[in-house]
DNA sequence: CCAACGCAGCAAACC
DNA sequence: GCTGCGTTGG
């Protein structure tokens, strides 16, 4: 037997051992899954699977690489080289480059971002004359963003009228038309955004049987990672490629299912056994990472959700500290406690910075974070957030290298043609755009024709126009012929992008120039790298495709010694000896957003849930009484995901006979001053004001009747989830239990159950409403 | 055509 | 507290 099998327990070798046929794993938090699936990808290779034929998709493309490399070491390089690892956008996309000529596409496309994406609609609200108040271009781009990822086409959305009319509803009549212009607009630009990288795969599945058998005899064996967070465009991928050898291995925890806000079905997984004939399942109970405090409470936590696979997650290590629960004054006082609690965690226990993790909820809660950490001089790494690559003068460096690749690339163009000031306006801009509309041709092709066309542009703007144009072609020319760090490097110079900041001569304009070169830096080093791959580079495409994939943990070059700031979402997967998890609040975690349903609190859960497991020693939770929001104090009040943790895993530093808030009022733990005044003014409590300690079951009935008890189901009564086969949906109705749809649905009726709270069951039929309550 | 300024709207999580 | 839009005056 391998070495390396030795290294898994019984339950983490019997899927390994397993080489054919459809499998699901379900794995605990620290239950040792990248193990597993690494070392089944290794003992394939072992038994004589061609790496060629596995595909495996992971949830960022920096956990694909470590896998990669861990299977190097057993397999030897050579061997690991020739897997197909990384994200499924990744992956799809490397796809796409090389078919997406049979849907239109040319092989060098533009991905699209976010912000791309909504400055596109942004520019069709405005064209189509819409009120922006009505029409916000984040909804709309959510809203076709779904589409998308549930395959609803711009076809599909006018075959549906269900769907037009959920629209209506919501006073966007006009969406159908404005997710038609932005699919236009993206094409016309060789553009896809995110979840055309999904979606486009999936036509291409669909539309060329020939298409669909070449990628299914290749990866004969496929393995998804998280399998709890895909959505539904990447279940029907995966379907479509297993189907013919059904070998097939997914590992996911359904109590970590954080991205439903994303599409995520949850019942991808839940259902998995239903999708494939003779599935094995196998459990990973055992907790190797955790404290058995940790992993206790962390349980306790999950019980609360009513949707979830029986699993019992355990460890055999020691009991550990138990979790500390403070409550702090304001979010300031908070960044204050946790640095110096992080500061005598490092003196008491020999311990690094990179041993220690601040999770938050919100982007938004990390300066208070920094600001204190700073105060210390504790170094500290923030993922995730405003990204380096976000920034202004990035952005405007990358438009001129997405520009070079693809003229047509409508967003990079407009970012890019007055930029430095060259005297090109809006309404130039704007004539331009029309020719472009009547000759159906891409701006920049326009004013390379300038002269065969008659745009009352005049002679001076004409030469400008030009010169921006020779220049993108020179800088086209140039890259056949060398890598993206020279490109890269000529762009700056010569655009006078870099020269525009230095004449700024403002703090911030160097910065921004130091931000360049840092680029550059890491343009060099990615060039380097790609360099001594077999099947790259360095070039300019590669590069971009990096950045637009990127995700935001593959940003981190963690190679110094920092203390990790992050969302919740994005240390899924991750674990650190000493975890805070700061702000927990009432309408901040579980976010005020995410109250309306039983699914969507459920998800908050387990959201803490994976907080919680993150940690390995000791973990500890905060909140305050106070906080900044919109740059306002309000008022806070502890999360009930602290009651709901059981009381004999935590150790509460809260003051039990706080219910005044007395003993903090006048200095704060720090001996720092506090303004009293404010602070009672901001405290006028009605009611029972939260309590200081875990509170007694008789005080949580007294809180809960405060919080009017009625509450729960009466928001069950207007807001139901319709579960059917694989999908779930959100329905809504009124007073006059009239039935509205939202999301995916063809002429669906449904019949409802209730009991006392919510929902007791729930049959869809094609058959007339009944509301029994 | 452009730079400066003021104000609205806002921020839930992400590839 | 920040971004980004729209307006205004040069």
């Amino acid at each position: 037997m391998e070495a390396y099998l030795a290294e898994l327990n019984d339950a983490q070798r019997a899927p390994v051992l397993q080489k054919e046929g459809p499998m699901i794993v379900i794995a605990g938090a620290g239950s040792g899954k990248t193990r597993v699936l690494t070392y089944r990808i290794a003992y394939l290779m072992d038994q004589g699977v061609d790496p060629f034929n596995i595909l495996s998709l992971t949830f960022t493309n920096k956990a694909a690489r470590e896998m990669k490399q861990r299977i190097s070491k057993i397999v030897g390089s050579s061997e690991a080289k020739n897997l197909w690892m990384g994200t499924f956008h990744s992956v799809f996309a490397k796809i796409l480059r090389f078919e997406g000529d049979k849907l239109g596409y040319p092989s060098n496309f533009t991905i699209y971002d976010s912000q791309d994406s909504q400055s596109v609609i942004r520019a069709i609200i405005k064209d189509f004359r819409l009120d922006k108040d009505v029409y916000k271009y984040k909804q709309v781009h959510n809203r076709i963003s779904s589409y998308k990822n549930s395959l609803i086409t711009v076809k599909a959305y006018f075959q549906n009228p269900e769907l037009q009319e959920a629209d209506a509803m919501s006073k966007k009549p006009r969406l159908g038309e404005i997710y038609k212009e932005y699919v236009d607009r993206c094409f016309k630009a060789g553009a896809m955004d995110f979840d055309d990288l999904l979606l486009k795969t999936n036509e291409l599945l669909n539309r060329f049987p020939e298409v669909l058998q070449k990628y299914q005899n290749r990866f004969k064996y496929i393995l998804v990672d998280e399998y709890q967070d895909t959505n539904h465009s990447q279940y029907l991928i995966v379907r479509a490629l297993s189907d013919k050898f059904q070998n097939i291995c997914v590992v996911g925890d359904d109590a970590q299912s954080i991205y439903a806000f994303r599409g995520a079905n949850i019942n991808n997984i839940l259902n998995f056994q239903k999708d494939y004939d003779d599935v094995q399942m196998y459990r990973l109970e055992q907790n190797y990472r955790s404290t058995r405090n940790i992993v206790n409470a962390a349980n306790s936590i999950i019980d609360k959700n009513q949707t979830k696979l029986d699993k019992i997650v355990w460890t055999a290590n020691d009991d550990g500290p138990k979790i500390i629960v403070n409550r702090l004054l304001t979010d300031g006082e908070e960044g204050r406690y946790v640095a110096s609690s992080i500061f005598e965690n490092k003196m008491q226990n020999q311990m690094n910075n990179g041993d220690f993790a601040i999770l938050y909820r919100t982007n938004a809660q990390s300066r208070a974070m920094e600001d204190a950490l700073r105060k210390k001089d504790i170094p500290y790494r923030i993922y995730g957030g405003l990204s380096f690559y976000q920034r202004k003068e990035i952005k405007d460096v990358l438009a001129y290298l997405r520009l070079i690749l693809n003229p047509k690339d409508e967003e990079a163009l407009k970012r890019v043609i007055n930029y430095p000031s060259r005297g090109i306006g809006q309404t130039t801009m704007d004539r331009l755009a029309v020719a472009a509309n009547q000759h159906k041709r891409s701006i920049f092709e326009v004013i390379e024709n300038l002269d065969k066309l008659d745009l009352k542009i005049n002679r001076g703007t004409q030469t400008k126009l030009e010169n921006f144009v020779n220049m993108i072609r020179s800088f086209a020319i140039m890259n056949e012929t060398s890598d993206a760090f020279q490109v890269a490097e000529t762009v700056t110079r010569k655009t006078g992008l870099v020269q525009e900041l230095k004449k700024d001569g403002t703090p911030e304009g160097i910065a921004r120039i130091e931000n360049i070169e840092e680029l550059l830096n890491g343009i060099r080093d990615f060039v380097e790298g790609q360099k001594e791959l077999a099947d790259a580079t360095g070039s300019l495409s590669e590069f971009l495709e990096d950045v637009a994939l990127a995700t935001d943990l593959d940003k981190d070059t963690g190679d110094d010694d920092r203390v990790a700031l992050m969302t919740i979402h994005l240390a899924k997967g991750l674990e650190f000896p000493f975890v805070y998890i700061v702000g927990l609040e009432e309408d901040l975690f579980p976010s005020a957003m995410s109250m309306n349903t039983r699914s969507e609190l459920e998800e908050e859960r387990r959201l803490f849930y994976v907080a919680l497991t993150r940690a390995e020693k000791q973990a500890y939770l905060t909140y305050t009484l106070s906080r900044y929001r919109w740059g306002k104090l309000v008022d806070a009040e502890p999360s009930r995901f602290i009651e709901e943790i059981d009381d004999q895993y935590l150790d509460l530093m809260v003051p039990q006979d706080d219910y005044k808030y007395k003993p903090m009022i006048d200095t704060d733990i720090f001996g720092d001053e506090v303004d009293k005044s404010k602070l009672r003014q901001t405290k006028p409590k009605k009611g029972t004001p939260p309590p200081a300690h875990k509170p007694s079951e008789e005080q949580l009935r007294k809180l809960r009747k405060l919080k009017p008890a009625a509450q729960e189901p009466e928001k069950a009564r207007n807001t139901i989830e319709l579960i059917e086969g694989n999908e779930v949906e959100h329905m809504r109705f009124g007073k006059g239990k009239v039935l509205k749809i939202e999301g995916i649905g063809q002429d669906k009726k449904a019949e409802i159950d209730f009991e006392e709270g919510g929902i007791k069951n729930l049959l869809l039929r094609f058959a007339k409403l009944k509301v029994l309550s």
